[in-house]
DNA sequence: TAAGTCCCAGGTGCTACACATAGGTCAAAA
DNA sequence: TTTTGACCTATGTGTAGCACCTGGGACTTA
């Protein structure tokens, strides 16, 4: 069994993260009746590996949870990992598209910046710069 | 002097968002001293307007605070706004580059599965997709 | 035995709001 | 005149994924 540094050590994760883990309900470890500590088991390992790679893979904690409750109720979650990884592609595109909208947006302001003063304060306008592109 | 729901149809803004805006001091409505209820005025107007702006220029809540305590203590905040904008474009160059990787891994992963049979739970694995990646 | 170091637990903070709850306001209807 | 109903308000809580803070216990060293 293992405290939290421990199994935070072993898979580099921060303590933090393992707490978060935890309290979200991605892990239920055993407590130490002397002090309270949480320990951990090797199946925990397993659960902090998995949830590592599926937050690489897009997933969200929530989704990762999802998963974990099929499984726990001997239901093969896959057909659902494969909607949900549809959902977060989906997603993920147009995050993308907002981003590189604003990205657009900030380096043509930048630009036009460039030749621009600063204003000084006139108690009518509150940043000169940022108005003179509204 | 409106309400927060006058404003909020003025300006095209949510309640919500608001409401936010004063817990976090970027507006301070004085009160209606019958009812309580807050009342904004022109002056409000013009900032909710310009929050908005500013966000869609890449400006966070509280980089528009700053902006707004600069203009109130008399100075110009456009050399903070230059610098503001330089940084927002680098983070958001970063987390695009992010996104298209994770974009990237997505849809490799979706592409590999779609010739994977799901798993059945076996005690052994959680889900074989996700587990076939590691 | 006291100081210093490390670890733990639980709680709060961060972003930008949306939503939920409980109650107040106001005009029209009974 | 009171009641109904629509609409409004205020504050508090939840969201994602942790990082940081506080207060305390354990263990080591001088």
């Amino acid at each position: 069994m293992l405290t939290v540094s421990e199994l935070s050590k072993t898979v580099e994760v921060t303590p933090d993260a393992i707490r978060h883990y935890v309290r979200i309900g991605l892990l239920a470890p055993s407590r130490d009746p002397d002090n309270g500590y949480r320990l951990f088991s090797a199946d925990d390992i397993k659960r902090v590996k998995f949830i590592r790679h599926a937050k690489g893979l897009g997933f969200t904690l929530s989704d990762i949870k999802t998963i974990f409750e099929h499984s726990y109720e001997g239901q093969s979650p896959c057909p659902a990992v494969r909607d949900m990884i549809r959902q977060r592609i989906d997603k993920n595109r147009a995050r993308l598209a907002e981003l590189n909208a604003l990205q657009q947006r900030m380096d043509d302001t930048l630009e036009k910046w460039k030749s621009m003063p600063d204003g000084e304060p006139d108690g009518d306008a509150i940043c000169h710069l940022i108005e003179s592109v509204m």
